[in-house]
DNA sequence: CCTATTATGTGTATTAGATACACATAAGGA
DNA sequence: TCCTTATGTGTATCTAATACACATAATAGG
């Protein structure tokens, strides 16, 4: 009845106008040189999130990112090696920020989440599954914001939902909406991107926190 | 970095009009005499859904309903006898639906789900989660449907959506939403209830699936 | 038997939100 | 200087959400 319990985690991000995984290269069996998911075992002494945010800092070196359990996996043969549950997360990392590759460096590399290679253990359930859930928040969260850095034009972002719910979205209504819900600040920077310049904006949390008190959700 | 690993498992259902939840009475320490969620250990070779679905068939004797994995709690010190995860699950058991309370008989009751008593351990937090989920659920999901048995009226249809959203809905604009979803199918029986009899409808699962093929969901 | 009580069942008007759709502008690069 | 590309902006239409009142059928009680 004692059993092993690790925590995986899904990490996001968007690259390229385009949904990216993270994933390492197995060294050893099983599954060895198939990808997975980043994780290990949870320590004596530490909680659930305690474990995935170490994980995912050892990993990926990153820190203060959004971090969100997924689900439990436990299906007794989901490891050859013994009775594992796993504890699945998923973290969302702004677009373009830096990753320092811990020592699977060389095996760590971005994925298209809808170009997925083989995976080990029952990792392509858990990743579905993570996209699903990803999806779905999208539409009645910050989620989207939260794949962003704080400044951010109003297309890197409609570039962000349309790269999640992979559909194109039409740019004048996506703005007419997020100006309905009034939780953008426009700031006094642009961005200089080759092209015509476009302003920048930052994500009001205040705003948004009275929109939830009032049971307002997002409407995309 | 052995640990033991439960299923708790948070049972809905609707009494008078109120949504209740099955609490039991623990014999023993730690928290003693107070009320908890049922639950237990996860045996070596089941898988967690199994384990959520055997104990709530031992506590209850239910069988064939509606059962979702919740969420995980693993703080270290959730539980003073040492480390335990515990994998929360919710049920939802139809208005009605006949309980054989197990070897726990006398100790098991149902509470009203907003005038909870004392829980142990980390159950209270457990507890209130799973509302929340609940609550979500039934606004985009058939989660009102299981809370009933097969014919039911619009008249109790309705009460189960009152009855966990804790708020009284409009009896037109209510019917007018589900005759647009085309999701009952009247029957050619009804409820003869002291008053005016009231027909009876049962819930169509297969329009269901279209509708959500097409990606439209229930708006409550 | 009659009346009071209680739950069923039904339609319209108004408001709010969602969707569909096109063009002028500013900058960089050839 | 022109071409390319991304930014930024408004209106008309349709669909869904909300607010709202009364006749009817049955039982219970006097």
């Amino acid at each position: 009845m004692s059993i092993q319990v690790t925590v995986d985690i899904v990490i996001f991000t968007i690259r390229d106008s385009r949904l990216k995984v993270l994933l390492i290269k197995r060294g050893i069996a099983p599954f060895k040189d198939y990808m997975a998911i980043p994780g290990g075992f949870v320590l004596e002494d530490e909680s659930l999130d305690t474990a995935a945010l170490r994980e995912l800092k050892e990993e990926t070196g990153v820190d203060n990112v959004y971090l969100e359990q997924l689900y439990s996996f436990g299906d007794p043969k989901r490891d050859p090696r013994g009775r594992v549950v796993t504890v699945a997360y998923y973290a969302l990392i702004p677009a373009g920020h830096p990753i320092k590759a811990g020592s699977d460096a060389s095996a760590a590399a971005w994925y298209d989440a809808d170009d997925l290679p083989k995976l080990a253990f029952d990792h392509r359930r858990i990743l579905d599954y993570a996209i699903e859930r990803l999806r779905n928040k999208l539409e009645y969260t910050t989620a989207g914001f939260k794949m962003l850095p704080e400044q951010f034009t109003l297309s890197e972002l409609q570039s962000v939902y349309e790269a999640v719910l992979g559909k194109k979205l039409d740019k004048r209504n996506f703005r007419k909406k997020l100006e309905l819900l009034g939780v953008l600040k426009a700031t006094s920077a642009w961005r200089k991107t080759g092209r015509k310049p476009a302003r920048l904006y930052t994500f009001s949390a205040k705003k948004f926190e009275k929109l939830k008190d009032k049971g307002i959700l997002f409407p995309f």
